[in-house]
DNA sequence: TCCCAAATCTGAAACGTTACAGATAGGCTA
DNA sequence: TAGCCTATCTGTAACGTTTCAGATTTGGGA
């Protein structure tokens, strides 16, 4: 049994009262930080008002930093007693970590990075992903930092950075492909991360991804429910996106069901502007194979529908339905005869943060892969 | 004059083969890391794969840690000659200094944190806020995290966190007040920040605001002039943010004009939840004081406003004006009627960033406070 | 010839943390 | 009594950077 002959609690009372002490180790005296030039390691307390580290409570416990160290992460060769003791110095005097001295000594960053398309922002997608990833990461020891690019720019570039430079242990995606640079580099190099979407690529790696094959299908199925005959899709721009994969075959699958018959769009697509989706829509809905159904799978297009439809004349909800995603109830209070499924992506960012974090801990990719479904709010 | 003896290309040349070299200073032989146990600091190039640091850079160049450091920030007392060794090989071998390194021994950060209320998002707020701030900070050597805070936590809570663990260089908040404690706080630890909103506490910082009073002024112009004689604005709950006080004063200002009466809302403010206002919206309405013209600073509200006028059996443009503030062009498509006026967020995002960066450059805060004015989109 | 100043370059120390390889004391065994 | 094991605790080194206080060389002046 070890037992240090001089009780934290005298030190303690001392150090508070400013006197000058000895440790119950030889050479343990206060001393100027900066005119440390013994080898030892308790040198004294920090100056007032400086943040207090390992050392600060080495010195006020009278152990060695290496003990504090350990003691603080409940190592199982520090003495029960020792622990308590450490641990109510620590939070006595509010002690934090310095993340700097951990991340150089052991290349842990504690940062989960956010890497985002600026251009692309669906109607508070961004934000809500946001709160709901900083929602899981505010209980760990986890900060976020957000890395956008433009289109302009290689999707690759900010990946090829974080990892270069080691400035996040995580990486949460969104615009995922179905055969992704991003993710084939990422597992290549053994970083954890996560994507909002899933690719093709026979890659395992943790995603969080909303059903949009279901939502095209009960898209579908909603309209024809209504009486809808003939109805098209606001698709994605064929080959990129792997959801525009999705959002088709949930469409074609509940058009070959039967009883409902397809038309398509030409000329536009979800990224175009919503200016000429919706100029477009007025050529549409004024000719003479015009749908009387319609799905889509962005809010903020679905506006750009309406105002085309209403343009050429005609009604939502009498002469042509619209069945639509949103991810916040702008929809709803925009056109209450819009039929909206709700993809919640707050909750996406919850499920991708802690996909990562899980990720980062060794948990098992196919583990960590959720979906999540269209909830349909209205009627 | 110093002359090195030994050229660097012959040194990279030979570091390039593997071959075992030594260096133009005793003791610079190639060795591995790990054995490294003598106190010269050119230990060898690094293991394979490994990112660069100075010493892979002094390795090679045959020159100590130091130099090399001084070299890549262009000191004054290297030679020009150095200097350009240094750097091209710096750049050859694609080195970027650990930041974690700088941060222990410098204290720099380089981080920026965006301090949020997760709650009160107004539509795009946030994102466009995010991209605006990234924008700036690509072209320089700083990361932007994000703290967001909820409504039922303390908002000097994220702020005490920052400042007390020193992970940011610099903050940008918003929601600020006029008597703000977060103001006052980091103006007494001298960190440096910048507000989305202004204070009223006489002391100077950098900011950026919307002129909320020329909104609020305008928009009530724009009303009269549309023929409105008995306006109401959907103010803030009374003494909190900072902005709600410019709104008010615009109104109030703009009615003191004359031509123009008011009529006040109770019940309801922007932050109210959208049902409620719609809810209330109706009551007021359909009763015999309804007013003729609504101001309203939140786009998200407007909607809520709309729908309740609508639920009243009411036309906007026909029976009831409506001028509304907008961050995105949702409300231009939700109802062409509405006078929209824009509030470039992404702009404000920009300015924060350089207000920031300005202030941790010393500059003084009052040449780092900037206004953006109402752009009036439509008709 | 000697010394000094200017121009360059240098190692050691420090930032705060963790991993490594011991140290120390007490109790127990033989 | 000597020796060993267990339970605790320890100092040193290292991560990559910058700062401090010198070193070293060269050229020039006395």
């Amino acid at each position: 049994m070890y037992t240090p002959s001089v009780h934290f609690v005298q030190i303690l009372k001392r150090y508070r009262q400013g006197k000058s002490i000895s440790c119950n180790r030889p050479g343990a005296v206060m001393k100027a930080k900066t005119s440390d030039r013994i080898s030892g390691q308790d040198a004294g307390p920090p100056a007032d008002g400086e943040r207090p580290t390992l050392k600060t409570i080495a010195f006020m416990a009278g152990l060695g930093v290496t003990t504090v160290s350990r003691a603080l992460k409940d190592a199982p060769e520090i003495g029960q007693a020792t622990k308590n003791r450490v641990q109510l110095i620590a939070k006595q005097i509010g002690y934090r970590p310095n993340r700097a001295g951990v991340r150089l000594r052991t290349g842990k960053t504690n940062v989960i990075s956010l890497v985002l398309n600026a251009q692309s922002e669906i109607m508070g997608l961004t934000s809500n992903m946001v709160y709901g990833i900083t929602e899981v990461l505010s209980e760990t020891p986890y900060h976020l930092t957000v890395t956008p690019y433009s289109v302009e720019n290689d999707p690759m570039q900010p990946i090829r950075y974080i990892v270069e430079t080691g400035s996040a242990d995580g990486i949460i995606m969104s615009r995922t492909e179905p055969n992704d640079a991003r993710v084939r580099y990422l597992t290549e190099h053994g970083i954890p991360f996560a994507t909002h979407g899933r690719t093709e690529m026979g890659i395992e790696h943790p995603f969080h991804d909303f059903d949009n094959e279901a939502f095209a299908y009960r898209a579908v199925k909603s309209l024809g429910e209504r009486g809808r005959r003939k109805v098209a899709m606001l698709a994605g721009p064929s080959p990129s996106v792997t959801y525009y994969r999705h959002l088709d075959r949930g469409f074609a699958r509940a058009i070959g069901e039967g009883g409902v018959g397809s038309v398509s769009f030409s000329g536009i697509d979800v990224d175009t502007s919503l200016a000429s989706i919706r100029d477009r829509m007025v050529e549409i809905m004024s000719g003479a194979s015009r749908p009387d159904g319609i799905v889509c799978c962005s809010g903020s297009a679905a506006i750009a529908i309406v105002a085309g439809i209403e343009a050429a004349g005609l009604k939502i909800g009498e002469d042509v339905d619209l069945a639509s995603k949103q991810s916040t109830d702008v929809l709803k209070w925009f056109r209450p005869q819009i039929i909206v499924f709700n993809e919640d992506v707050r909750q996406a960012g919850r499920e991708l943060a802690r996909a990562v974090l899980g990720r980062i801990s060794g948990r098992d990719a196919k583990d960590l892969q959720t979906l999540s479904y269209p909830g349909e709010s209205n009627d």
